[in-house]
Parts: structure tokens; C-alpha cells; sequence
DNA sequence: GCCTCCAAACTATAGACAGCATGTC
DNA sequence: CTATAGTTTGGAGGC
């Protein structure tokens, strides 16, 4: 179907970014849809492979939307996503169309959101917007939900449901459109949507999947097995794709593999990619600890490793490194399945089995490996691509084959029904006012997936989470159902109603905690997210001990939750050192951690803080200035003395104690004592400083 | 005394959203 | 405390 065809639909402005874009003819997929009405006022559940052009249907399908009149939410799983998408979106700006972004971390401005016609948003944000009252919210028309799949993911997929089932209170007439991956109970999603349902297996670029074994490749073909002769190692499977000038792209189970594998591909790579002294130059601009060295090291000579404990901007060099083909070979922890487009000729799956604690080494997902498998073949540069698993013998591999090849993805099982969730959401939709009556609750969560999924009634379940709400004051349950003040702010932190009663008690019992104390006390929190325990990490018992009479909590030895609370010690420990400007290096040396574990642990803390000051504040707690000088404190890394210096653009926490220990202390004395700064700092930054500030 | 090699012993285990108000080394 | 595979350690053997 030529493009052409869509101009009753999106304007002939809107055909035109089309072809400027290079598209000129739909994909099966998308001609399938507009057949089944994705322009008529229907809802969809289009469940169809990765990249093969799901997300054009759903921008077609908003442009469409907005030349009504109407006002469109995207929503996605991952904040990189977000950005992704609202600069695709972005393209059509050349039509009028107002495109917004808002994020945790990342945010068009206020008004800018209520007058945008596209609102792109992790799920997240969007329940946050929604609990704030977003004045806009209301007039959202289209909720379009990318990656619906994730309704299945434990810890994040209740939020996709609850967004549903709130927008559907707000605006029954609003129409959804859930994009997923192919799986296999797409139809009660539809049913449950009220959806017309889209499956298709068709690919841009054909997919062969196999399996490798030492001499020999399996590949598998219309159900088909046809031997292939191949190398011995896994060595030889790179080497071939990159003499043939594609790239490769291997799945490892650990981060510590992917780094390893990395840097022993290097010797392999170097015959077939140019060094790259910028980019490796690149990686280490904002860190220069140990494993950056070690990516460095990786990234010149074409190879890469890409997981979690990389800073931001050192994977978008990774990734645009290897979408331009500077990077030949990207060794990755499933972070890259789940995340940003990046796709390769040849994608190897390593990393099969993953450890979980209390079980040992189990298979991955079915869906994990076809999500990962799917990113191979480059549409426009592969004329098919190819995913293999690794294996060790022919047995195993037939077993592989089985398994996973030939295997069907998993159901999407709905987790909402798990206490913490249940409670978490029951405490905004109260706040909301969406419900204020037992029954309002039951009928409410009687519209999500889960409900669909389950027979049983949630009663019995609600009333003990009301109970519970109820016990910790942050409903009230006189007459109908209120949320008192506290649990409305609860709410609107988006922090569980746990965290919130930790604070409330902390708050109540305390008027004087030390730092550590107050570290301590959010990572007792369930928002919190803790460090291991490793076997060589016996000191933070006698750390721990050294700092026993400040803790709010110090249990015994013997107790149960004793191993536990060693990890929350060694997380505040962790905050402690980092805000008292131990070097970042060293940290992740002690803690056994990468940089990009601390900022995710910072920002956490951050936000807790930010959260533990609100409600103390709320209190007139008088530990209110303390906690909001600790938040900035652990914003920027830094003792007491920095705070002023660090508010300045430019000064982080290194250039502040340099020029501190000059005895620069502010701004004016930045002005003062300019010559000194230069030196310390250089002169370039001293400017930009300066004229930042004026 | 020092090196190499190989097998046994040891070790560590993926990911990432939320507030608020603007920016690093 | 599950399992796996990379990494470290230690002992044997050679010079």
C-alpha cells in the first residue's frame, strides 16, 4: 500500500513527512492495520515482531488523532525510550503537530504539556502526572501503551494496567492502542481492552534462528533443521560476519562476561574495524575509573560492553558506535534487549541461563530470548539476519532448539495482584478520589487486567490493605472513604505507602538524627534499592558496629533479619562515603559496584530524601533542614562546606573542593579571586561559570 | 630460586521507574 | 544454598 493512500486520514502534509522520511510504501503489518480501522474510533492490541513497524502504525494512528482535535499519551518503559521516541515523534512538528516529553529526569515545561498533542511518558510519570492532577490529563483522547507486554514484569508492569483502568474512569470515550511484542495470549489482552487484535509474524528483514555447537551451526527454516559446517569457538562466528562486513551483537548473563568477552574479542576485531582514538577518548570524559578504562581500552579498538554499570553517556556512545559501524562487536547484558533499537547482522546468544538466588542457574524466557534474538538483521543493510545460541554439544543444542527456537514465548500474566502493589495504588486512587467506598475500590480494580485474568473476588484482599491504610493514618474511614492529608502527599510522592509510614514513624519518634542515621533510615525503605552482600564484604559488620548508637534500628546478631540489615547498612555506608567526597573510583572498588550503579543509587536516595523532607516538613518535624541540606548533599557528592559552591553550573564536586580549598567560597569570591580559579579550574570553564551565573 | 602449566578451588551472579528544579570532570 | 563458568590459586615439574 503506497502512503499515498493515507491522505484522507493524516493530510497530504502528513503524507509528504512520510516520503520525506524515506517511506513510501507500508508494511504488511501497517497495511493491515489501517484495513481494521486503526483510523476509526476502535481500540487495538497489535502484537507483531520487533521492528516491524509498530510504532508508525501508532504515529499514524495519533496524527490522525490530533488533526481531530484530539490529544495523545505515549507511554513507555524506559526513560531512553521515552527520548527516543519524542525525537522521532518530533518530526512532525514540520506539520503543527506539538510534541512533548516528560520524565522523571527529563521534562517539557508545564504549559508546554498542555498544550502538546503528542505527550510521550514512561508509565510511571504518567500515573504521577494523573496523581498531581494534570489539569490535561482529562483531555487525553488516545492512550497508546508501546511494549504492553511488560504488563507480565513483576515490579513494573502492575502501573500499565492502573494507567488503563484510571484513564478509562477519567475518559471512557478515550481511545488505547497497546503495542506489544508477539505473544501468545495477545487475545485477552484484546479482550480485555475491548480491542480489535493484529498478530503477524512478518519481518522487514527475514530472521534465521539456530544454534551453534563446536564445527557446526543449526539452523532451523520452516521448522526445518539444516547442518551447517562452522568454526570451533565462538571466535570464528565473529570473525565470519565481520569479514563479511556485518556487525555482531552477543547476549552475556553476567556483566562480568560481557566486559571479559569484550576485551578478548579485541584481537579479533582489530583486523576489521579502524581504531577509534575519539571515542575511546569520549568514554572517559566524565569518569576515568577502572572499568571506563577498560571500555576505553574496548571501544578503540571496535569492540564494546554495554550493562547498567555504565554512565548514560558512555552507552550512547556505545550505541551510536555501533549504529554508525565504528563499533563492530557490542558484548551486552540484557539491558540492550529490552532497551534502545540496536540492531545486528548477527546476534549471539551466550548467555542462556541466568542465575537466580535461592534457585541457581534457569533458562531465561522464552520472550527474553526471541526479544533478543529479534534484534537481528539491519533493515536497508542485511539482506536477512541471524540468531544463534551457543551451546557446547550436538545434544544440547537440539535441546536449544526445542526450548527456545521452536518454543512459545510466554503468557502475559498479569502481577497486580501482589500486596504491595495493591496497596500502593489503592492508596492514590482514594487520594484521587476515584473511589471513596469499598465497593468503589472492588469496581475499580474489576477493570483491570488482572480481573480479567482472575476469577476470584479481591474483597477480602482490599479490606485488610484498607485496614492497613487505615492503621497508618493515611485514610481515613469514617463515612466514606478519604485519604487524610499526609496519605494524599504519600500519594503524590509516588512512594509506597510503606516507605511513607517508615518516614511518619521516623518522624514521630525522632527530632535529632545523625546523618548516617537518616541514610539508614531510606534504605530501610522497600523504594530502596540495596547492594549485596558479597562474601569478602565481612567489615560492614565492624563498620556497622562503629556507627550502632546513631541507627534508628540495630538488630541482633542472631535475628533473621540481621543479613538484611547489613545490606541497608552497606548501602548507607555507600551514600556516606559518597557524600563525603571519598572518590568515585574508590567507591566502586570497596562496594564492589560500577559507576553507574552509584548515580542510580544517588538518584534513588535522592528522590527518597526529597520525599523523607516533604513529609517532614508536613510534621514541622525540626529535622526538616537537615534532611533537605542531606538531599542536596548526596545530590552533588559532597560535605557540608560544598553546598553553596556546587549549586553553580559547572562546579561538580571536584571543582568545588579546589577551588574551596583556595578559599573560594561563593560567587563573589569566584569574581574576586578570578586568577586563582583559572588556574585551579582553567580558564574556559571560569568563564562559562561566570557567564552562567550572570 | 624461578618460571610455566594445569587442575582444583574459589567467586560472583540483569535490569531501573518515581520528586523537583536545572545542568559535569 | 541452588548452577555455571570465568578467575584465582596452588602444586607439580622443568630448568
Amino acid at each position: 500500500m503506497d502512503v499515498g493512500e493515507l491522505e484522507p486520514f493524516i493530510s497530504k502534509f502528513g503524507v509528504d513527512v512520510l516520503r520525506k522520511r524515506g517511506i513510501n510504501e507500508l508494511y504488511p503489518p501497517q497495511k493491515e492495520a489501517v484495513e481494521k480501522g486503526i483510523f476509526s474510533d476502535r481500540n487495538f492490541v497489535i502484537a507483531i515482531p520487533t521492528a516491524s513497524g509498530k510504532t508508525l502504525i501508532a504515529e499514524l494512528a495519533m496524527v490522525h488523532e490530533t488533526i481531530k482535535g484530539g490529544k495523545c499519551l505515549y507511554t513507555v518503559p524506559l526513560k531512553a525510550l521515552a527520548s527516543e521516541k519524542f525525537k522521532e515523534f518530533k518530526k512532525w512538528e514540520e506539520i503543527g503537530l506539538r510534541v512533548a516529553v516528560s520524565t522523571g529526569d527529563y521534562e517539557s515545561k508545564d504549559d508546554w504539556l498542555g498544550e502538546a498533542d503528542i505527550i510521550v511518558t514512561t508509565s510511571e510519570k504518567a500515573d504521577s502526572l494523573i496523581r498531581n492532577q494534570a489539569g490535561w490529563i482529562r483531555n487525553i483522547s488516545m492512550l497508546v501503551i508501546d511494549e504492553a507486554h511488560l504488563i507480565d514484569s513483576a515490579r513494573r508492569g502492575a502501573v500499565i494496567e492502573i494507567l488503563v483502568a484510571k484513564l478509562r474512569k477519567i475518559n471512557p470515550s478515550a481511545r488505547i492502542i497497546a503495542l506489544s511484542a508477539t505473544i501468545p495470549n495477545a487475545d485477552e489482552i484484546a479482550e480485555w481492552l475491548g480491542a480489535e487484535l493484529l498478530t503477524s509474524e512478518w519481518r522487514p528483514v527475514p530472521l534465521y534462528e539456530g544454534v551453534f555447537y563446536p564445527g557446526k551451526v543449526l539452523r532451523i527454516n520452516d521448522g526445518r533443521v539444516t547442518e551447517i559446517k562452522a568454526g570451533k569457538s565462538l571466535e570464528s562466528l565473529v570473525k565470519e560476519t565481520l569479514s563479511d562486513g556485518g556487525q555482531v551483537l552477543i547476549f552475556e548473563s553476567t556483566r562480568r562476561y560481557t566486559e571479559s568477552l569484550a576485551e578478548k574479542l579485541i584481537p579479533v576485531v582489530r583486523e576489521y574495524s579502524d581504531e577509534n582514538p575519539e571515542l575511546s577518548e569520549d568514554i572517559l570524559l566524565e569518569n576515568d575509573g577502572e572499568m571506563s578504562n577498560k571500555l576505553a581500552r574496548c571501544v578503540r579498538f571496535g569492540t564494546a560492553f554495554h550493562h547498567a554499570g555504565l554512565l548514560g553517556y558512555q552507552r550512547e556512545i556505545v550505541e551510536e558506535g555501533f549504529k554508525k559501524g565504528k563499533i563492530k562487536v557490542v558484548t551486552a547484558t540484557p539491558t540492550l534487549a529490552a532497551g534502545v533499537n540496536l540492531p545486528a547482522r548477527r546476534v549471539i546468544i551466550k548467555g542462556i541461563r541466568r542465575y537466580e538466588s535461592g534457585i541457581g542457574n534457569v533458562f531465561i524466557n522464552v520472550s527474553e530470548y526471541k526479544q533478543m534474538a529479534g534484534r537481528a538483521g539491519r533493515p536497508g543493510l542485511d539482506s536477512h539476519g541471524e540468531a544463534l545460541i551457543i551451546s557446547k554439544t550436538k545434544n544440547e543444542a537440539l535441546e536449544l532448539i526445542k526450548r527456545f527456537v521452536m518454543g512459545e514465548p510466554e503468557k502475559v500474566i498479569s502481577k497486580l495482584g501482589s500486596e504491595n502493589h495493591l496497596r500502593f495504588h489503592t492508596l492514590s486512587i482514594i487520594a484521587e478520589e476515584i473511589a471513596n467506598s469499598e465497593d468503589e475500590i472492588e469496581n475499580f480494580f474489576s477493570s483491570t487486567f488482572f480481573a480479567h485474568q482472575n476469577e476470584f473476588t479481591m474483597k477480602w484482599e482490599i479490606k485488610r490493605i484498607l485496614l492497613q491504610l487505615v492503621k497508618w493514618d493515611f485514610v481515613n474511614a469514617d463515612g466514606s472513604l478519604v485519604a487524610t492529608e499526609i496519605g494524599k502527599l504519600v500519594s503524590k510522592l509516588y512512594i509506597d505507602p510503606l516507605t511513607g509510614f517508615i518516614f511518619k514513624e521516623a518522624g514521630k519518634r525522632f527530632s535529632e538524627l545523625t546523618d548516617m542515621a537518616i541514610l539508614h533510615l531510606i534504605c530501610r525503605t522497600p523504594d530502596m534499592e540495596l547492594l549485596y552482600l558479597r562474601k569478602s564484604d565481612d567489615w560492614i559488620e565492624d563498620e556497622a558496629g562503629f556507627f550502632r548508637e546513631e541507627l534508628t534500628y540495630f538488630p541482633s546478631y542472631y535475628s533473621a533479619e540481621y543479613d538484611w540489615f547489613l545490606k541497608e547498612f552497606k548501602t548507607a555506608l555507600m551514600l556516606y562515603d559518597w557524600i563525603n567526597e571519598r572518590d568515585e573510583d574508590i567507591i566502586c572498588g570497596k562496594y564492589g559496584i560500577a559507576p553507574g550503579d552509584v548515580r542510580r543509587i544517588v538518584e534513588t536516595a535522592e528522590w527518597l530524601l526529597h520525599a523523607l523532607t516533604r513529609m517532614f516538613e508536613f510534621m514541622e518535624n525540626p529535622m526538616t533542614t537537615r534532611t533537605a541540606r542531606l538531599e542536596e548533599r548526596v545530590k552533588h557528592g559532597v560535605k557540608e562546606d560544598l553546598v553553596e559552591l556546587v549549586k553553580l553550573k559547572w562546579v561538580g564536586r571536584k571543582r568545588a573542593r579546589k577551588l574551596l580549598n583556595a578559599g573560594i567560597k561563593n560567587i563573589e569570591d569566584l569574581h574576586e579571586k578570578r586568577n586563582i580559579a583559572e588556574r585551579l579550574i582553567g580558564r574556559r570553564i571560569v568563564e562559562k561559570i561566570l557567564e552562567d551565573t550572570s
